[in-house]
Parts: C-alpha cells; sequence; structure tokens
DNA sequence: TACCCTCGTGAAATCGATTACATGGAGGGC
DNA sequence: GCCCTCCATGTAATCGATTTCACGAGGGTA
C-alpha cells in the first residue's frame, strides 16, 4: 500500500508537503496541492490513521460500551452514538458487556490500549476496580443511561420518575390494587431509582405493596420470566406486573404465554422501556418511552465538549407514559 | 501515560526485554521477566496498540458492515461476530451502512485507513466501485447474508430455498391462492434467490403469481408498509403477503392495525427471518427462522482462516420454516 | 588453555505519519 | 541596490512499540 513517501516522490514534493495538503494546511500552493491530489488518486493513496494516531496522539475513535448489544434499547443507542460521532468525525467501537463485569472490563482495556479518545460506559451494576481507576484518571469518561453511586462521573440518563406516578395512577385508575415490580439491580441508578419513583407513587396512590411483590431482576429475559413465575406462584399473586425494562417484559410474556394466560384479564402488565413491537403484541403492551436516540445524540455531545475543554455536565431527560391495552382498556373497566 | 521505556528503566532492563515480556518471548529468564511484569503494575503501564500496530502492521481488528443495526438479525449476527473474534483475540468496528451506499462506503474508507487486517460486509444493493476495487485487492474481505452478481469473493449465507417451498406448501394447504410476495432488492442475493424460490415453489404448487403481487422492497420498515397498502388496494387483493425480512413484516403489521384488518382472516402474513417477538404479536407470526449466530461465527472463521493463508471457502446454511398463527390455523381451516 | 556454541540481553533501525525549525527565493521599502 | 520580511517548501526529530543483529558471559569439548 502506497505511503506518503510514494506519493511525495510521485508528485515531486517532500513528505512535509504532502502531509500538510492532507491536512488542508492553507500554506500550500494550488498548483502544488493538485499536484499532490494527483499523485494521491495515481497511487490509490491512503493515509494510514495507525501512523497519525502515534504522531498526532489522538485517534479520532470513542469507546462506547453497552449492557447488551440484543436488547433494542442498546442498540437504538448505538446507532445513535454512532450518528452524533460519526458527524463529528469520530468512528466508535462498540463494546458488548452482556451485563457482565469481567466483559465489560475486557472492553475498558482494550479500549484504552486502543488509546480511544474518551469512552461511553453503561455500566454493569458490579462496580470493579477498574472503573473507578477509570473515573479518578484524566481520560474523558461518561456514564450512559446510568450512573454508579459515589462516583463522581458526567452522565446522560434518563429520570423515569414522572412516567411512573403517572403509570401507577392510571393503574389505580382502571381499579387495580396489587401492583408488583421487577426492577434492576440496586447499584445502577436504572434499578434503584425505578423502585423508589414506583414505591412513592404506589404510597402516594393508597397502594399497599407487600415486600415480595418487589423483585429484582438483570434486565434480561431469562430474570423477566423466573420473576414473574415466582410471582404467578404466590398465594396471591398480583394483579399487575410492571416490569423494569424490555427484555424482562419479554421473558414475561413468555412465562404468561407458558401457562395460557390471558393479558390484561388474568394478569395486566406494563413495561419500563417501549420497543416498537410493544404496539404489535396481544394485546399491545403499556410501556414508558424514554428517548433512547437524543440519550445517545447527548452523551456523545458531553464527551467531545470534554475534549474540547469545556466542564462537562450531567444530563437528565424525562421519560413519558404510553397508554396501550395490557393493563386493561379504559374503556372496558368503565362497564 | 506509561511508555515502554518507562518500564524499562524502573526494572532496570531494555525495552527490548520489556517488548519480549509483553510478547512472551521465552528467552526471558523468570527473574527478569517478574521484575519487567512489577515494574509494569508499579507504573500502572498499558501498552500502545497504536505504535504496536503501526510496527507489526496488523490491528488485530476486523471491520463489520452491516446493513442496518436496528434490525434484530444484524444485531444478532454482529453479536455473534463479536463473540467470535473476541475469542481469538480481534476487536471488531462495527459500520452501519443503513441500506445506503454511500454510508456502506465511508465506513470501507475508514476501516482501510484504519488498516483492518480483514472486512466483513453486508453489501448494500448498490454495487460501488469502491467495493468492486475492494473484491480485487489483497484485503481479507468476506460478504456476509448476501453476495453480488458476478464478485468473485467468498461468502457465508443463508439458502432460503428450502424453507420457501415449504412454506409455500404450507399455505397451499391451508387453502390460500393468493399469495403475494415483498422481496429485497434484486441485485442482492437475499432479494433474487427468495424470489426465485418463491416463483418456483408457487408454481410447483398451481399457485397463480400475477407480476403485481411481486414487489421490491428495500428491507425497510417503511417499504414494508407501503408495498402492503399497495396490495391491499389492489382491485384483487392478495389472500397472503409474505414479506422479506422482520422489519418489512413490522410495516406490514403497522398498515394491517392502521386499516383495522385482522390476521389471519382479512389477510394472511408470513415473514422470511424469525425474530423473538413474533412469538409474541398477535396472532404469533409464521417465519422463516436462519440460524444467524452460526452465518456470523462462520464468517468470522473464515476471515481468520483467510488471514492464516488458508484459501477461503463460501459457506450456506440452511433456513428452516416455523409454523405460527398468522396463515391460518390448521385446526381452524379443517372446521 | 583455546575454541566454539548457546543464551540472555541491549543498541539501533524501523513502521508512516506530523511538525518544529531551517532555507532559499521573491518582493517591497528605503 | 541592499536588506529585511514573508511565504512556500524541505529536513529531520518524534510518537511507542517490534525486531534484527551484535555482544558478552558461561559452559562444554578437545
Amino acid at each position: 500500500m502506497a505511503r506518503i513517501k510514494d506519493v511525495a516522490a510521485y508528485a515531486g514534493v517532500s513528505v512535509a508537503t504532502v502531509s500538510r495538503v492532507l491536512n488542508s494546511n492553507p500554506s500550500v500552493t494550488a498548483e502544488t496541492r493538485d499536484r499532490v491530489y494527483a499523485a494521491m488518486t495515481a497511487l490509490n493513496y491512503r493515509p494510514n490513521a495507525v501512523a497519525r494516531s502515534l504522531r498526532t496522539e489522538a485517534t479520532r475513535t470513542l469507546g462506547l460500551i453497552i449492557g447488551d448489544i440484543l436488547n433494542p434499547f442498546f442498540t437504538e443507542l448505538a446507532r445513535a452514538v454512532e450518528d452524533e460521532a460519526r458527524e463529528a468525525g469520530y468512528t466508535v467501537v462498540i463494546g458488548n458487556a452482556d451485563e457482565r463485569a469481567d466483559q465489560q472490563d475486557h472492553y475498558v482495556r482494550t479500549l484504552l490500549e486502543q488509546r480511544v479518545d474518551g469512552l461511553l460506559i453503561c455500566p454493569t451494576a458490579e462496580v470493579t476496580p477498574l472503573v473507578e481507576e477509570l473515573a479518578g484518571g484524566d481520560l474523558p469518561l461518561v456514564f450512559l443511561d446510568r450512573t454508579l453511586p459515589g462516583m463522581e462521573v458526567p452522565s446522560v440518563r434518563v429520570d423515569g420518575t414522572g412516567a411512573i406516578t403517572e403509570l401507577v395512577a392510571h393503574l389505580r385508575a382502571l381499579g387495580h390494587l396489587r401492583v408488583a415490580f421487577v426492577s434492576g439491580p440496586g447499584t445502577l441508578s436504572t434499578g434503584r431509582e425505578r423502585t423508589e419513583a414506583f414505591l412513592a407513587a404506589a404510597s402516594a396512590n393508597g397502594l399497599d405493596v407487600p415486600a415480595e411483590y418487589v423483585r429484582v431482576g438483570d434486565f434480561r429475559a431469562g430474570s423477566g420470566q423466573a420473576l414473574t413465575s415466582a410471582l404467578l406462584d404466590l398465594p396471591e399473586p398480583p394483579e399487575v406486573i410492571f416490569l423494569g425494562d424490555n427484555l424482562m417484559a419479554l421473558g414475561a410474556l413468555d412465562e404468561i404465554r407458558k401457562r395460557g394466560l390471558r393479558v390484561p384479564d388474568d394478569i395486566a402488565l406494563a413495561s419500563f422501556d417501549d420497543v416498537p413491537w410493544f404496539a404489535h403484541t396481544h394485546p399491545p403492551i403499556t410501556a414508558i418511552s424514554q428517548p433512547t436516540a437524543e440519550l445517545g445524540r447527548r452523551a456523545v455531545r458531553v464527551i467531545l465538549g470534554r475534549l474540547r475543554g469545556e466542564p462537562a455536565e450531567s444530563v437528565v431527560l424525562p421519560a413519558v407514559l404510553t397508554v396501550r391495552e395490557s393493563c386493561g382498556e379504559a374503556g372496558r373497566v368503565a362497564l
């Protein structure tokens, strides 16, 4: 593959001049510039980003570590991050932690060795020494979707409190009294905050939530299924199960389907985190929608800001309730 | 950040020795090795992959360009590719072409500049000069999921012919006579082959398929919706619409829902490409399942083989039919 | 004792770009 | 006509690793 040296020789100039053309340095004559461009085309030259990065100490690359690439929420997030980064001339390297701390750390290490210019992490529930070290280091770092308690890292995330409060009121209005919540790990903001919001809203609406109605899942379909099963096996099972994310809702649907139960008559269902196909299930699922794409875009802006030396500020976006039919239809209840 | 030179100074050895330790070269005393490791830990040293790649002319990185990251099929594919690559010590950089030739080319260029060791491409329908050049070049290249006509590039893909034949027979057995197919672009193997298989199976089953029953979509939800709408508006609309991928099926569902029609009574539906939530729609959707993860893993093996100098052989995997209820229930039809 | 081989280690070249500094020529002011 | 300035370009150091080659010590053999 042609190197800058070959282009220089072909164009009859020095490598410095070719480099200047590559970086659109204005102090190059139009005539020389054209000759260099012609040489590049003739030799099919492609600049070596590896060499450039070594010299400039910048890779124009961002690392993104997501919880689970099979989760449509993270997919949409990743896409938004990539779009925003590309527009700014950055490449994104995605690492799929699969909600496992060791795999998250594997990608952190790899991305550090690759010398990414910044790191966006959706941290796993378990806080690792590596991530703690990162928080104290000077690589631009942003927590995405989730925060970890006691860590001074700027974050970009969604606050679901308002939407959860609205959802509980909606359930109450439909006449439901026994509502269970399958949340995420308490070490993650997305687990902790949603649980607190749910309990506060329940109490505000006069709902009694026994301890066994609040379960802790891991944001994967399997735990949604297992915990739904456990809830349905209670001596007094809930009338509604509210799942903490779309994958756990999928698991719950699997379990409900397996048991031959009907939604919402036998058991009502709601989910935090809306995905397109929720509109097409039987029945369509009431869910809390997050501004996922906006989340990703804002995170990139925060980290690019840090790269320009601006102070990083955390961002919190609101979620909204999308009422469908899985908790009972207003019309039907009114009868 | 600590460099190899710092580690060498701290351990009282030369940079060459540190490098040997890094690369587990056996000709280093256990005692020296331990001293070097201690120095690395003390300085929190992380090898600079950029410098290493410049020298070794290998990045241990693979590029993967997919059609659309929001499509669960590609997500699963990407995940499998990443898993298999990671096990072999490779990093994957994903580019989302969004089914657009210009964006595909953007990622090809970026990945070439980053000097990836190999490239896995799910090519867009439009063949670009850049991709043609690539096919003639010496960078290991594999086409994934799709092939392009007349290009000598090893590919790893699925053959749906058998499953499509089975599906058509299934439709015929349920009593359907008017079956429409929304396929993908004819320049892609996934479009061309599926159409041919469908037409052959239809004729074998004595079904008459008028030209207006065969539509060409672009594997995106929007075209599934638009083409479903067009089909439903025909003077003699089909009884069944068979969609060429899961996103077009989602679009079709949107249109059907908008019109207030019922599946399968008003219009039956089937999809090439199965996704988990097809089991949870109303009604569950009959689909052709692809061995998606296997596809991704095999592609990585082919390209890693080429990197080791082995000749690359194309791989073709079979798809299978998963009958659900969206084409009518056998039981019901029997009544 | 002389010779040679092996083994562990070090010095220095190298990968392909960027960039600080040097250089030479043109042009302008006096 | 001299000198200074500025501008376009070139020379060479540099980024952080790997790798070739050389070297010196130690051990075995004759």
